[in-house]
DNA sequence: GGATCGTCTTGACATGGATCAAGGCAGCGC
DNA sequence: GCGCTGCCTTGATCCATGTCAAGACGATCC
């Protein structure tokens, strides 16, 4: 990840979406003003990769607004996305200076950067931030080996029910739970595969299946509405 | 997990087998007689449940002999392997009282287990203990995560010879890197099937398969000679 | 409007791995 | 030894999903 401070764009940490839900969430006044003075905010076009697998990477951020992929590629191209990113998402791993995996910002991105070496050092002396951090990691540990249940066991019909609901899950929920909703997915049909496993020829019949079936409809083929939440995610029942 | 002091051997860890590869294994001496205060041991028969998904868990616990699984399974009894513990690895969370996953011993087990809330207060004080657990942490997720790879794009002969590696990896190899290698399995083929995401029938056929090819022979089901390890991991050129 | 390009959908067909079924083998109790 | 039990292997068949191919749709540019 190039990073330049180009855009020095510093919004307050006051006035920041992911205030109460990034990897600042817990911080009391002292490490907010510390973290609030330190970091740097660095744009990402959509497409663009913020790094790759096996690169150094010198900086942790979390994600203001976007969405980016984690994933893993077989020398032969076969491609994995093992996570996807959102809004609060934590990017990097404190005590590592190379990146595991390749990052993509799938939308434009807005990143809150620190320097990792100020932030290795800042963790030691603030203990919201490190027990944010710890709870974090071993969240994030839980979402893929849930992931991993996903790949495993689940039928495709399965594995993009639940996609949707993951979707709905991390979306702004309207006040109505009964209504209808709308979704936008944040992956296209190709991204969609290959965070479930499946090919996007698969993905797609699926998606038409389930409009034709009535559980869903597609007023485009990102935008989901979903009429009846639960009768979706009824289809679960067994999965999960 | 059902933790009483019953058996009260209060080995030393200074003799402990895995002292210098689980949680405390970074620790100086103030934090390490500490740990080795607040220990203690618990043996866990084959077969039995350490844990189950959602109940309560208030300890974490290092695996010093044997190995267990975590799993998480379906309503309709399809169940995901999400993980294989072996001496060394480390169960539980801190700052979680539930437990997310069913925690299995797949031999008998001997686990070094602390009380949750004393641990939980000792990594406040001990920073090698903690910059460990953190690192753990994010060990397991990147492995959790090349699992995924593993069961979104491998084909079913590429998983068992990545599963044959990896135990090669954790195995104690001998001196002679280019001798045949024998290697015990741990788990069942029923297991490994469902930590592959395959059904028993396929991990048989694959490894009867790599039988007939030469690249491994099977002493018993569960004892495996790889002739030529550069040979099998050549199997993974395309993968991983 | 028409051409172009990327993304998505749909259909026809192929196949890897699942399922169903039978039998082998090793350990154990009697 | 003999029968039982649990685990593993092998064969026959099926089917969910992959593969290959064609075309639809929508955005953008001229």
């Amino acid at each position: 990840m190039r990073i330049s401070r180009t855009e020095d764009l510093r919004l307050d940490c006051q006035y920041c979406p992911v205030r109460h839900r990034a990897i600042c969430a817990a911080s009391d006044d002292t490490e907010f003003a510390t973290l609030n003075d330190i970091k740097f905010y660095k744009s990402v076009p959509a497409g663009q990769a913020v790094a790759r697998r096996g690169e150094r990477l010198n900086v942790v951020a979390s994600i203001v607004s976007g969405v980016a992929t984690l994933s893993k590629t077989t020398v032969d191209g076969r491609m994995q996305i093992t996570g996807m990113l959102l809004p609060s998402d934590f990017i990097g791993r404190p005590g590592r200076d190379f990146c595991e995996h390749d990052i993509s910002a799938v939308t434009d991105l807005t990143l809150c950067c620190f320097r990792r070496r100020p932030f290795e050092d800042l963790i030691e002396r603030a203990p919201a931030i490190r027990r944010r951090l710890l709870d974090i990691a071993f969240d994030e540990l839980d979402a893929a080996r849930h992931w991993m249940l996903l790949l495993g066991c689940l039928t495709a019909r399965e594995k993009i029910v639940s996609f949707l609901m993951l979707v709905l899950r991390r979306s702004t929920l309207p006040e109505d739970v009964d209504q209808p909703v709308q979704i936008d997915l944040p992956l296209s049909r190709e991204a969609t595969a290959s965070y479930l496993g499946l090919t996007i020829e698969t993905v797609s019949r699926q998606m038409s299946r389930l409009r034709k079936e009535g559980l869903i409809e597609l007023e485009t083929a990102r935008r989901v509405i979903i009429p009846d939440t639960s009768r979706l995610e009824a289809e679960l029942e067994n999965a999960d």
